[in-house]
DNA sequence: ATGGTTGTAACTGTTTTTGTTATAACCTTA
DNA sequence: TAAGGTTATAACAAAAACAGTTACAACCAT
């Protein structure tokens, strides 16, 4: 990788516009406000909807939250718009040699790190919430 | 991104080979126990040694370690393999629109929530020495 | 001088990302 | 019912990153 996708920060930028604002919001709105492609937003408010967190209106347009500012965290925003494949933020190479003391065991050793180091992040990512953003754009 | 890269993994892996054994390790050897190109190995050492983890003697073949295992943590080495852009995990994106309050402020309200998320990542990293894993290979 | 090694440049195929165009499906309202 | 704005989604393209490969120069003990 070089560095997380933008769909993870669009998709806060998304969610912030939708929970500030109390007129309607729809995708070209948005993208507006972002500046960038509507489908772009369509796309990632589709994986929000997915996720359970926004319900979108086709035909007549806008989106509204599915939960309260204070049960969204960044953390459900992250995982909506799966940024990582299968969860995994670390990769590890593949089919290391066995006949090798640290070809044998890297997969494991480094698994239980790696998965400790990511649950750091995401325990910190789980602790703000879009309530707590909200009072910051205002 | 959709992972890091595993030049991050295979960089452990190489310096837990070099930890461990007590002969000469050249790269074509650790190549064998990672199962990948000589290329590979060799780049990735490059990188080591720019990072000041890893002496490399060219000609004879081989490498050492430039500090105690005690002293190479996890952190060291993700830095080394620079992995990601500038050091940021998370990317945000640009050119938002300012005449919108999101849009105004959404750079620098991500901005110290991600850094502290990521920071959060690296501490974990931090706390893991080279000393620790070589033991879990013994 | 030879042979094994490191250091690098150049290239390839694959995948991901971001953005674009196009089109179908949807829903209000006039 | 027709029109107009909207969402949903497929298909495509350009750019970047990754992992691997070939090739070759530079290095050094014997």
């Amino acid at each position: 990788m070089k560095q997380i996708s933008t769909r993870f920060s669009i998709a806060v930028h998304i969610l912030s516009v939708i929970a500030l604002s109390s007129n309607d919001c729809t995708g070209d709105f948005i993208a507006g406000s972002v500046n960038t492609n509507p489908v772009i937003i369509r796309r990632i408010m589709g994986m929000l909807k997915k996720a359970g967190l926004l319900e979108v209106r086709p035909g007549i347009g806008g989106a509204t939250l599915r939960k309260s500012p204070e049960e969204i965290t960044l953390l459900d925003i992250y995982r909506a718009v799966n940024v990582t494949e299968e969860n995994q933020l670390f990769r590890i190479h593949e089919d290391p040699n066995i006949q090798c003391p640290v070809g044998r065991n890297i997969e494991s050793v480094l698994q239980s790190e790696l998965r400790e180091a990511q649950a750091a992040m995401e325990q910190r990512l789980a602790h703000t919430t879009l309530s707590q953003l909200k009072a910051k754009f205002e």
